[in-house]
DNA sequence: GTAACATGCAACCATGGGATTGCATAAGAC
DNA sequence: GTCTTATGCAATCCCATGGTTGCATGTTAC
Protein backbone atom coordinates (compact mmCIF):
# COMPACT_ATOMS: atom_id res chain seq x y z
CA UNK A 1 0.00 0.00 0.00
CA UNK A 2 1.11 3.54 -0.93
CA UNK A 3 1.68 6.42 1.62
CA UNK A 4 -1.62 8.15 0.41
CA UNK A 5 -2.89 11.51 1.70
CA UNK A 6 -5.77 9.96 4.06
CA UNK A 7 -3.59 9.56 6.97
CA UNK A 8 -1.89 6.19 6.47
CA UNK A 9 -0.38 6.98 9.66
CA UNK A 10 -3.16 6.43 11.66
CA UNK A 11 -4.45 4.08 9.79
CA UNK A 12 -1.64 1.71 10.29
CA UNK A 13 -1.59 2.49 14.42
CA UNK A 14 -5.66 2.00 14.90
CA UNK A 15 -5.46 -1.15 12.59
CA UNK A 16 -3.65 -3.29 14.99
CA UNK A 17 -5.73 -2.05 17.71
CA UNK A 18 -9.03 -2.87 15.83
CA UNK A 19 -7.84 -6.24 15.43
CA UNK A 20 -6.84 -6.92 18.47
CA UNK A 21 -10.71 -6.45 19.63
CA UNK A 22 -12.09 -8.05 16.64
CA UNK A 23 -12.03 -11.64 18.23
CA UNK A 24 -14.93 -12.62 20.74
CA UNK A 25 -12.80 -14.32 23.17
CA UNK A 26 -10.72 -11.45 23.65
CA UNK A 27 -13.06 -8.98 23.65
CA UNK A 28 -15.32 -11.06 26.15
CA UNK A 29 -11.81 -10.98 28.32
CA UNK A 30 -11.79 -6.86 27.76
CA UNK A 31 -15.24 -6.93 29.28
CA UNK A 32 -14.64 -8.68 31.73
CA UNK A 33 -11.62 -6.72 33.17
CA UNK A 34 -13.42 -3.66 32.56
CA UNK A 35 -15.83 -4.77 35.05
CA UNK A 36 -14.27 -6.88 37.68
CA UNK A 37 -11.30 -5.39 37.87
CA UNK A 38 -7.69 -6.87 37.29
CA UNK A 39 -7.87 -10.86 37.44
CA UNK A 40 -5.84 -13.97 37.06
CA UNK A 41 -5.10 -16.12 34.62
CA UNK A 42 -7.10 -19.26 36.11
CA UNK A 43 -9.59 -16.57 37.27
CA UNK A 44 -9.73 -15.73 33.67
CA UNK A 45 -9.80 -19.25 32.05
CA UNK A 46 -12.77 -19.67 34.81
CA UNK A 47 -15.30 -17.78 33.01
CA UNK A 48 -14.39 -19.00 29.12
CA UNK A 49 -15.07 -22.42 27.07
CA UNK A 50 -11.38 -22.27 25.69
CA UNK A 51 -7.87 -23.52 27.57
CA UNK A 52 -5.88 -21.65 30.04
CA UNK A 53 -2.81 -21.97 27.28
CA UNK A 54 -5.54 -19.82 24.95
CA UNK A 55 -6.63 -17.14 26.90
CA UNK A 56 -2.53 -16.70 27.34
CA UNK A 57 -2.63 -16.30 23.79
CA UNK A 58 -5.40 -13.59 23.70
CA UNK A 59 -3.72 -11.93 26.59
CA UNK A 60 -0.84 -11.32 24.88
CA UNK A 61 -2.38 -10.25 21.68
CA UNK A 62 -4.24 -8.02 23.83
CA UNK A 63 -1.06 -6.52 25.13
CA UNK A 64 0.90 -5.89 21.93
CA UNK A 65 -1.61 -3.94 21.00
CA UNK A 66 -1.53 -1.90 23.94
CA UNK A 67 -4.73 -3.14 25.47
CA UNK A 68 -3.89 -4.69 28.45
CA UNK A 69 -0.88 -4.70 31.02
CA UNK A 70 0.30 -7.73 33.54
CA UNK A 71 1.57 -7.48 36.79
CA UNK A 72 3.39 -10.35 38.80
CA UNK A 73 1.90 -11.25 42.22
CA UNK A 74 3.53 -13.66 44.05
CA UNK A 75 2.67 -17.21 41.91
CA UNK A 76 0.14 -15.35 40.02
CA UNK A 77 0.14 -13.05 37.12
CA UNK A 78 -2.44 -10.05 37.34
CA UNK A 79 -3.78 -8.36 34.03
CA UNK A 80 -5.42 -5.28 34.22
CA UNK A 81 -7.12 -2.98 31.29
CA UNK A 82 -5.23 -0.28 30.09
CA UNK A 83 -7.82 2.25 29.21
CA UNK A 84 -5.55 5.11 27.25
CA UNK A 85 -5.13 3.17 23.91
CA UNK A 86 -8.75 1.98 23.72
CA UNK A 87 -8.96 5.87 23.18
CA UNK A 88 -6.88 5.65 19.50
CA UNK A 89 -9.80 3.21 18.64
CA UNK A 90 -12.55 5.32 19.58
CA UNK A 91 -11.00 8.66 18.37
CA UNK A 92 -10.54 7.24 15.25
CA UNK A 93 -13.89 6.18 14.55
CA UNK A 94 -15.23 9.44 15.54
CA UNK A 95 -12.86 11.09 13.12
CA UNK A 96 -13.73 9.09 10.13
CA UNK A 97 -17.81 9.90 11.23
CA UNK A 98 -16.77 13.19 11.07
CA UNK A 99 -15.18 12.88 7.60
CA UNK A 100 -18.22 11.51 6.17
CA UNK A 101 -20.19 14.14 7.55
CA UNK A 102 -18.29 16.95 5.90
CA UNK A 103 -17.87 14.79 2.64
CA UNK A 104 -22.13 14.70 2.80
CA UNK A 105 -21.85 18.14 3.39
CA UNK A 106 -19.45 19.12 0.06
CA UNK A 107 -22.07 16.64 -1.87
CA UNK A 108 -25.11 18.48 -0.92
CA UNK A 109 -23.73 21.48 -1.33
CA UNK A 110 -22.79 20.65 -5.31
CA UNK A 111 -26.34 19.35 -5.35
CA UNK A 112 -27.85 22.56 -4.49
CA UNK A 113 -25.09 24.65 -6.82
CA UNK B 1 -17.99 -19.87 24.99
CA UNK B 2 -20.89 -19.59 28.24
CA UNK B 3 -23.11 -17.22 27.97
CA UNK B 4 -21.78 -14.77 30.78
CA UNK B 5 -23.09 -11.82 33.00
CA UNK B 6 -20.90 -9.54 31.02
CA UNK B 7 -22.99 -8.46 27.94
CA UNK B 8 -22.22 -11.32 25.87
CA UNK B 9 -24.83 -10.67 23.34
CA UNK B 10 -23.22 -7.04 22.94
CA UNK B 11 -19.67 -8.86 22.28
CA UNK B 12 -20.57 -11.26 19.71
CA UNK B 13 -22.09 -7.96 17.72
CA UNK B 14 -19.39 -5.18 18.24
CA UNK B 15 -16.78 -8.30 17.31
CA UNK B 16 -17.19 -8.70 13.61
CA UNK B 17 -17.59 -4.98 13.52
CA UNK B 18 -13.82 -4.36 14.88
CA UNK B 19 -12.57 -7.47 13.21
CA UNK B 20 -13.29 -5.73 9.87
CA UNK B 21 -11.77 -2.94 10.93
CA UNK B 22 -8.69 -4.51 12.28
CA UNK B 23 -7.00 -4.94 8.46
CA UNK B 24 -4.80 -1.91 7.43
CA UNK B 25 -5.64 -2.30 3.82
CA UNK B 26 -9.59 -2.33 5.22
CA UNK B 27 -9.32 0.48 7.65
CA UNK B 28 -7.50 2.26 5.00
CA UNK B 29 -10.66 1.66 2.17
CA UNK B 30 -13.32 3.08 5.33
CA UNK B 31 -10.76 6.27 5.46
CA UNK B 32 -10.84 6.90 1.76
CA UNK B 33 -14.47 6.18 1.48
CA UNK B 34 -15.02 8.44 4.67
CA UNK B 35 -13.39 11.93 2.93
CA UNK B 36 -13.68 11.05 -0.91
CA UNK B 37 -17.78 10.04 -0.77
CA UNK B 38 -18.81 7.05 -2.78
CA UNK B 39 -16.31 5.67 -5.07
CA UNK B 40 -16.59 2.52 -7.11
CA UNK B 41 -14.08 -0.10 -6.83
CA UNK B 42 -11.41 0.49 -9.48
CA UNK B 43 -11.13 4.39 -8.31
CA UNK B 44 -10.79 2.30 -4.92
CA UNK B 45 -7.98 -0.09 -6.25
CA UNK B 46 -6.38 2.95 -7.92
CA UNK B 47 -5.25 4.17 -4.77
CA UNK B 48 -4.36 0.63 -3.11
CA UNK B 49 -1.27 -1.47 -4.27
CA UNK B 50 -3.44 -4.97 -4.07
CA UNK B 51 -5.73 -5.91 -6.66
CA UNK B 52 -8.75 -5.66 -7.89
CA UNK B 53 -10.27 -9.01 -6.55
CA UNK B 54 -8.42 -8.37 -3.34
CA UNK B 55 -10.31 -4.84 -2.58
CA UNK B 56 -13.53 -6.54 -3.73
CA UNK B 57 -13.25 -8.90 -1.45
CA UNK B 58 -12.57 -6.48 1.35
CA UNK B 59 -15.43 -4.83 0.80
CA UNK B 60 -17.58 -7.73 0.43
CA UNK B 61 -15.59 -8.49 4.51
CA UNK B 62 -16.69 -4.99 5.10
CA UNK B 63 -20.46 -4.91 4.08
CA UNK B 64 -20.56 -7.84 5.61
CA UNK B 65 -20.15 -6.64 8.93
CA UNK B 66 -22.62 -3.89 8.12
CA UNK B 67 -19.78 -0.86 7.74
CA UNK B 68 -20.50 -0.18 3.61
CA UNK B 69 -23.08 -0.54 1.12
CA UNK B 70 -23.38 -0.77 -2.17
CA UNK B 71 -25.55 0.78 -5.47
CA UNK B 72 -24.73 -0.02 -9.03
CA UNK B 73 -24.49 2.63 -11.57
CA UNK B 74 -24.71 1.19 -14.82
CA UNK B 75 -21.64 -1.14 -15.44
CA UNK B 76 -19.69 0.04 -11.90
CA UNK B 77 -20.71 -0.64 -8.56
CA UNK B 78 -20.40 2.25 -6.18
CA UNK B 79 -19.26 1.71 -2.70
CA UNK B 80 -20.18 4.09 0.46
CA UNK B 81 -19.79 3.92 4.02
CA UNK B 82 -22.36 3.11 6.67
CA UNK B 83 -21.60 5.10 9.49
CA UNK B 84 -24.68 4.17 12.13
CA UNK B 85 -22.73 0.54 12.42
CA UNK B 86 -19.20 2.28 13.30
CA UNK B 87 -21.74 3.70 16.26
CA UNK B 88 -22.14 0.06 17.56
CA UNK B 89 -17.95 0.19 17.95
CA UNK B 90 -17.97 3.36 19.19
CA UNK B 91 -20.38 2.88 22.08
CA UNK B 92 -19.17 -0.27 23.37
CA UNK B 93 -15.80 1.04 23.75
CA UNK B 94 -17.64 4.05 25.49
CA UNK B 95 -19.28 1.46 27.44
CA UNK B 96 -15.90 -0.65 28.60
CA UNK B 97 -14.28 2.20 29.58
CA UNK B 98 -17.10 3.51 31.86
CA UNK B 99 -17.41 0.61 33.65
CA UNK B 100 -13.32 0.35 33.98
CA UNK B 101 -14.02 3.90 35.73
CA UNK B 102 -16.67 2.24 37.77
CA UNK B 103 -14.67 -0.64 38.42
CA UNK B 104 -11.68 1.80 39.64
CA UNK B 105 -14.00 3.86 41.84
CA UNK B 106 -15.30 0.49 43.50
CA UNK B 107 -11.14 -0.35 44.16
CA UNK B 108 -10.43 2.95 45.19
CA UNK B 109 -13.32 3.18 48.16
CA UNK B 110 -12.69 -0.71 48.90
CA UNK B 111 -9.17 0.99 49.88
CA UNK B 112 -10.48 3.66 51.74
CA UNK B 113 -12.41 1.83 53.95
C1' DG C 1 -21.53 -4.01 -34.12
C1' DT C 2 -17.12 -3.76 -32.08
C1' DA C 3 -13.82 -2.12 -28.91
C1' DA C 4 -12.85 -0.66 -24.34
C1' DC C 5 -14.02 -0.68 -19.66
C1' DA C 6 -15.98 -2.37 -14.97
C1' DT C 7 -17.03 -6.06 -12.68
C1' DG C 8 -18.01 -11.19 -11.43
C1' DC C 9 -16.60 -15.93 -10.70
C1' DA C 10 -13.55 -19.71 -9.63
C1' DA C 11 -9.48 -22.10 -8.62
C1' DC C 12 -5.47 -21.94 -6.23
C1' DC C 13 -1.66 -20.93 -2.86
C1' DA C 14 0.70 -19.45 1.30
C1' DT C 15 0.50 -17.82 5.76
C1' DG C 16 -1.16 -16.88 10.20
C1' DG C 17 -4.27 -17.51 13.87
C1' DG C 18 -6.96 -20.01 17.29
C1' DA C 19 -6.90 -24.01 19.83
C1' DT C 20 -5.15 -28.22 21.80
C1' DT C 21 -2.01 -31.54 24.50
C1' DG C 22 1.98 -32.71 27.25
C1' DC C 23 5.54 -31.61 30.06
C1' DA C 24 8.47 -28.30 32.82
C1' DT C 25 9.06 -24.85 36.39
C1' DA C 26 8.14 -21.65 40.10
C1' DA C 27 5.77 -20.29 44.38
C1' DG C 28 2.50 -20.95 48.43
C1' DA C 29 0.36 -24.01 51.82
C1' DC C 30 0.97 -27.19 55.43
C1' DG D 1 10.19 -31.28 52.61
C1' DT D 2 6.13 -32.38 50.01
C1' DC D 3 1.90 -31.39 47.78
C1' DT D 4 -0.85 -28.34 45.30
C1' DT D 5 -1.56 -24.43 42.53
C1' DA D 6 -0.36 -20.94 38.80
C1' DT D 7 2.02 -20.33 35.08
C1' DG D 8 5.51 -21.07 31.05
C1' DC D 9 7.18 -23.40 26.90
C1' DA D 10 6.91 -26.14 22.71
C1' DA D 11 5.07 -28.98 19.20
C1' DT D 12 1.23 -29.74 16.57
C1' DC D 13 -3.26 -29.29 14.06
C1' DC D 14 -6.92 -27.22 11.36
C1' DC D 15 -8.97 -23.74 9.00
C1' DA D 16 -9.85 -18.95 7.83
C1' DT D 17 -7.94 -15.20 5.39
C1' DG D 18 -5.42 -12.31 2.22
C1' DG D 19 -3.63 -12.46 -2.08
C1' DT D 20 -3.02 -13.96 -6.81
C1' DT D 21 -4.16 -15.34 -11.90
C1' DG D 22 -7.24 -16.45 -15.70
C1' DC D 23 -11.36 -16.18 -17.88
C1' DA D 24 -16.36 -14.90 -18.36
C1' DT D 25 -19.99 -11.42 -18.47
C1' DG D 26 -22.25 -7.16 -18.74
C1' DT D 27 -22.27 -2.07 -20.23
C1' DT D 28 -20.94 2.06 -22.27
C1' DA D 29 -18.80 4.57 -26.15
C1' DC D 30 -18.13 5.33 -30.90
Amino acid sequence: MLSHSTGWREVSRAAPVFAALGDETRLALVARLSSEGPLSITRLTAGSAVTRQAITKHLDVLATAGLVSDLRRGRERIWELEPRQMEVARTYLEHVSKRWDEALGRLKKFVED
